[in-house]
DNA sequence: AACATTAATTTTGCATGCAATTTTAGACAT
DNA sequence: ATGTCTAAAATTGCATGCAAAATTAATGTT
């Protein structure tokens, strides 16, 4: 591997998320470039990038510290991301969408449906759901052909668990888990069909819905302080609540 | 004034917005570091900023360019923005807004009266029409608590003529102008009472006709080809169309 | 004349080094 | 013990320099 920006990037996103440095923690530039064997002033650009990505926070002249997001924050960006899907459902079905988006979509939708048949009990499972998911929420937002949305919601989903990706796995109670991917599932179809209908109204007020779901379901398990731990050191990644409490 | 990075990004950021590098055209390093007087580490590091800010675009090891908008792609940030300022109106009549905050805006909409009523026809009058209707929306934004709404609106507003500071006045028909001012008055002054006694969908409803009245204004004004000119040369500030055709 | 190949130049990417600022530690006074 | 001042250390901010890559110019070939 080449050592250059990007991958440097990479790696130290990877440092922060995983948790080597705790919220709150002052990141120095000589420990950083130490941590991932290069200078300093890559280092430098590689926090630059975080600042920008919102993880890590600048002040100048004073050093940079690494963001802290409280549970209000996250479900805030949650329902923002939530409104834009549902400002890009409404307008893919005001313009329509191309037959091969709309195949691409069942498609994902059909692999749904037999996952969810099989339970989405172990953990490839649930890593295949949570790449469907984060697929089709994404041509979702492809199809209603709105550059800004695109950008907006791909810096939100920067931000520790507001992605798509990062679904919270109970193991305790697995009929509740499977209970929220169907209702989710049933939500994903009626957006589609609505869509494909040109029932613009309809599939906002549906994806309104699905992400208002998805934000509570985030802010119960978030008010947990053993899911918050988990939190710190998973996020946008599966996350699993409550291991074995 | 010192020299750091802050200043720096300010002036390219002017330059840029001002002309001096045309949309597509590429920044080298040592050019812009020599016009800013400034090393090229420093120039370098301002070029990273307005890249994130949208303004520029990097290709790895095939240098910087000015990025080129299309008409589409700022009227499809604008109708998000407008769509973030319909979520955040319905949340702050939802939640309901301080005292304060709802005398401030009030204050704002007895100003803008008072301006319509002398015509706003100078400079100055058009300058402070701009400052109230930038004040008030941001005032608005803040009303709904929501904190990810306030930064994606000020990401997006980065972008020119995104601003709720680009109003294009057109010199030709100072009618058509203060029309276009009076209505959007009475959207605000809807907006705020709808707030006022917590009517979310009317607030949000009325918010986003708001917009999207803005949206249409400025993609018939892009669409001249005049007004383009002058979108390059002056964008975030006050832009005036077809000055003498 | 058009194209491919190679050499020269330019330009970007990164590392090192120095100056400015902030933080820490210690001495002294209250 | 608490607080303040000062000096040392640590840390950030910026400039310069060198290596890698890309662009341009030049040369040769068909």
């Amino acid at each position: 591997m080449s050592i250059n920006l990007e991958s440097v990037v990479s790696a130290l996103r990877q440092q922060v998320l995983g948790g080597l440095y705790v919220p709150g923690e002052k990141l120095r530039e000589v420990s950083v470039a130490n941590s991932l064997n290069v200078s300093r002033t890559l280092a430098r650009l590689a926090m630059s990038e975080l600042e920008h990505e919102g993880l890590l926070v600048r002040e100048p002249n004073r050093g940079t510290r690494v963001r802290e997001f409280t549970i209000q924050e996250i479900t805030d960006a949650i329902e923002v991301r939530g409104e834009l899907e549902a400002m890009a459902v409404r307008l893919a079905a005001e313009k329509g969408v191309s037959d091969s988006l709309a195949s691409e979509m069942e498609a994902l939708l059909n692999r749904s449906e037999d996952l969810l048949a099989s339970g989405v009990g172990d953990e490839v499972q649930r890593e295949e759901w949570i790449n469907i998911n984060e697929s089709f929420h994404d041509l979702l937002v492809i199809s209603s052909g709105n550059w800004a949305i695109k950008t907006a919601i791909s810096q939100l989903a920067r931000i520790p668990l507001v992605s798509t990706r990062s679904i919270i796995f109970d193991r305790e109670s697995k009929e509740t888990n499977l209970l929220q991917l169907q209702s989710a599932h049933v939500d994903h179809c009626i957006i589609l069909s609505s869509i494909l209908s040109r029932q613009g109204q309809r599939a906002e007020a549906r994806m309104r819905e699905h992400a208002y779901s998805n934000s509570r379901n985030k802010k119960i398990n978030l008010a947990n302080p053993d899911t918050m731990l988990l939190a710190r050191s998973l996020p946008g990644g599966v996350l699993i609540a409550k291991p074995n409490a």
